[in-house]
DNA sequence: GTGGTCTAGACCACC
DNA sequence: GTGGTCTAGACCACG
């Protein structure tokens, strides 16, 4: 179930994109499984069509969803034997800037170290 | 030496209060080091005085920094006894956030532990 | 209703500040309202939209509004459980300062008794 | 003992003021004592003199205290009759914001009375 | 419509 | 010389 922080600093698109990402990982979407039309999570959410609509867009051009006209809107299987390097190398460094940040709030490595493996432990299906 | 890029959708203030932020952890400033005038630093990177004057006030806020009247601007010793817990849980929010991001650009979690490694041997001072 | 007064030697951008605060304080604003947009606020006070701003983004750095996108400011509930320890070390130099000061004017001890008690009394809802 | 805190956000020359005037209240300067030369003091702390003549021009002009050409600088009896009201109200206005503030950071109405009372045992001579 | 960022240029207090 | 404040005006992302 997806819900939006309308406190958080982070754009609704983007959560919405980020919630869809996350529960493919956490298996609760499979490919193929289809998913709510733009009006039907736009009225679920509260949010403005447009919203949800450039978040669709955003995941299409990720290559994480499909729009069949008629049909509705899937979950595509990832293709897992490419890897887009440019995405990767974004993450990587914005990965580096917030270990730094965090070792400046005197989080220990160990810590961090923890937190990734907290993560890999929650999405494991 | 600190580098600006203004290609980045981060904004140029915030990447000069990591910049300094980095190289206090690497050790290249120390607690007491003067760092450059504001409008030093401004010519230096050739933006406005009034960028660098928002990143100054940030690290200050921040407790990064100590502002000295007609002195100069100093790095200060960082408080380890205090944890800012607040702080350290939108820094965690972030970091499950990017370390999923990462996943679903098959980034193996062994991968994420070697990111995390090299992060930390280029902070070893 | 805020007023600025143009002849103090208090910061503008401060003045605002302070402002939102007592009518908090005094339960003219309350968690949830909404305060002028930026703009709004800037015009009704006939000051630059940049100052108004900045008391804005010092207001939401010491968690005393919220702001939502595109929607507007918020008043947020005031986190009664944490103390900000280090801040109040601040205030609480500024106030032995001032009683100093006011010793040295001859104000006697009963009327900064009754300065604070009439201070109570304005901020009674 | 003078000590200027340059770290502060006071001005020097105001730090001096204030501790003339805390020595003065505390009883550690008495009605007729000598204070150091502006030169003196501002050798002993390591100070600009210009810095420290500033605040003997201010002291003087508060007549706190009274410079006699060719014979030094002399603490002034206070004059106990006069009240300056237009001094006492700024002062008071400070007073009344900084219990605003005091109250936005938690600190209850007899926590400031305790300041307020543990202020006034310090300077009982 | 909202706030966020950036530039440019001015004035001020402090040292 | 230093930083702090304020104005004016521009552009951008978000909803």
């Amino acid at each position: 179930m997806i819900t939006i922080d309308r406190s958080s600093s982070k754009p609704y698109y983007e959560q919405v994109v980020f919630a869809i990402k996350e529960e493919i990982l956490q298996g609760i979407l499979r490919s193929g499984d289809k998913i709510p039309s733009i009006r039907e999570l736009a009225q679920q959410l509260l949010m403005n069509p447009n919203t949800i609509s450039k978040a669709y867009k955003q995941l299409e051009s990720e290559n994480v969803i499909l729009t069949v006209r008629g049909k509705g809107t899937f979950i595509k299987a990832p293709d897992l034997s490419v890897r887009n390097e440019q995405q990767i190398k974004k993450v990587k460094q914005q990965f580096t800037d917030l270990v730094i940040e965090a070792r400046y709030l005197n989080v220990e490595f160990d810590e961090l170290e923890n937190w990734l493996k907290n993560t890999k432990k929650s999405l494991e299906v």
